[in-house]
DNA sequence: CGTCTTTGACCGGCGC
DNA sequence: GCGCCGGTCAAAGACG
């Protein structure tokens, strides 16, 4: 029985690693079978997601053709926050694609940092562009705008997909606290991150009664060894992430933390529950 | 020698 | 028309 669910499985064997004496075998089925509910819900809830994301971009797509008899199509934006080290000067985004640096600017909004103009070079005829530059309030992150729509795939898949955002709620320069606002267009659900490491998830803004939630990312209970990263074992500290040849592993290990933080499941398993409750009303209004 | 980066020049849009 | 500014071009240099 556990076998079939290895979520569990990992969560019963970090908890009994974590705790010096054993726990007695029924408070371990009665967790065990609380966080197999849980899984369960989730992947219920990731099945009817899947279902309505399908039925969503179905209906977009009919609506983009329908559009795009009549108007030429507009360019895609996106636009990712990456924190790096501030003491690195490249203007490196790792985003799974290759990029030819063809020039850099002082803007006059930003004149300590200069800003970056890539194309990307994966593909011949890829009309995708990006603009990277430091954020001016925090120079360890780096503001990457990017153009257009990739007609290839990425290297490796694009390990920063999940957060794309939308470019025009984003005025990073002149915010001290939210630091990245990250969209889900097709689920309705926006997100932001702020200095503290948590996220404040928001159900869809035309929701008659929104529903915030709050991710706290700093892992505070986390028991595992981060010290080497002299960042207390948050993923956010480790400034340097976007730079180190060990992001990689790590970016697992992270995963693995969120994963085994009920907190975590909880306020997304709510989160993707009112995105698909409230019916939508760019659904309901076309 | 080929590829990539750097950097000054150039171009076009926009506001006055 | 002029100046400012963001974006792009392309020659030169760096690098493997």
């Amino acid at each position: 029985m556990i076998s079939s669910c290895p979520v569990a499985l990992e969560i019963l064997m970090n908890m009994d690693a974590h705790t010096p004496t054993k726990r007695k075998v029924d408070d371990l089925q009665q967790d065990f079978l609380r966080l197999r509910k849980e899984n369960e819900a989730l992947r219920f809830l990731l099945q009817a997601m899947s279902t309505k994301c399908n039925t969503l971009e179905q209906l977009i797509r009919e609506k983009n053709i329908e559009r795009h008899d009549q108007f030429p199509v507009a360019q895609k934006t996106t636009q990712f926050l990456v924190r790096t080290d501030s003491k690195d000067n490249t203007l490196i985004v790792k985003d799974g694609y290759q990029w030819r640096k063809y020039g850099q600017k002082v803007t006059k909004d930003n004149p300590s940092s200069p800003r970056a103009y890539f194309k990307c070079s994966l593909a011949p005829r890829c009309p995708v562009k990006k603009k990277v530059q430091r954020c001016m309030v925090d120079k360890s992150v780096l503001v990457a705008t990017y153009e257009g729509e990739h007609n290839h795939d990425a290297i490796n898949g694009s390990p920063l997909g999940l957060f794309c955002c939308s470019s025009s709620t984003a005025d990073h320069n002149n915010n001290n606290n939210i630091i990245n606002p990250i969209n889900f267009p097709s689920h309705g659900i926006s997100a932001n991150i702020n200095n503290n490491d948590v996220i404040n998830i928001v159900s869809p803004s035309n929701s008659s009664r929104p529903v915030p939630i709050t991710l706290d990312l700093t892992l505070s209970g986390s028991t595992s060894n981060q010290e080497n990263n002299g960042s207390a074992g948050s993923p956010q500290n480790s400034s340097s992430c976007a730079q180190n040849i060990n992001c990689e592993s790590r970016i697992e290990d992270y995963v693995a933390y969120l994963t085994r933080d009920h907190n975590f499941t909880q306020a997304l398993a709510a989160a993707v529950a009112s995105s698909i409750t409230r019916p939508s009303a760019d659904t309901e209004n076309q």
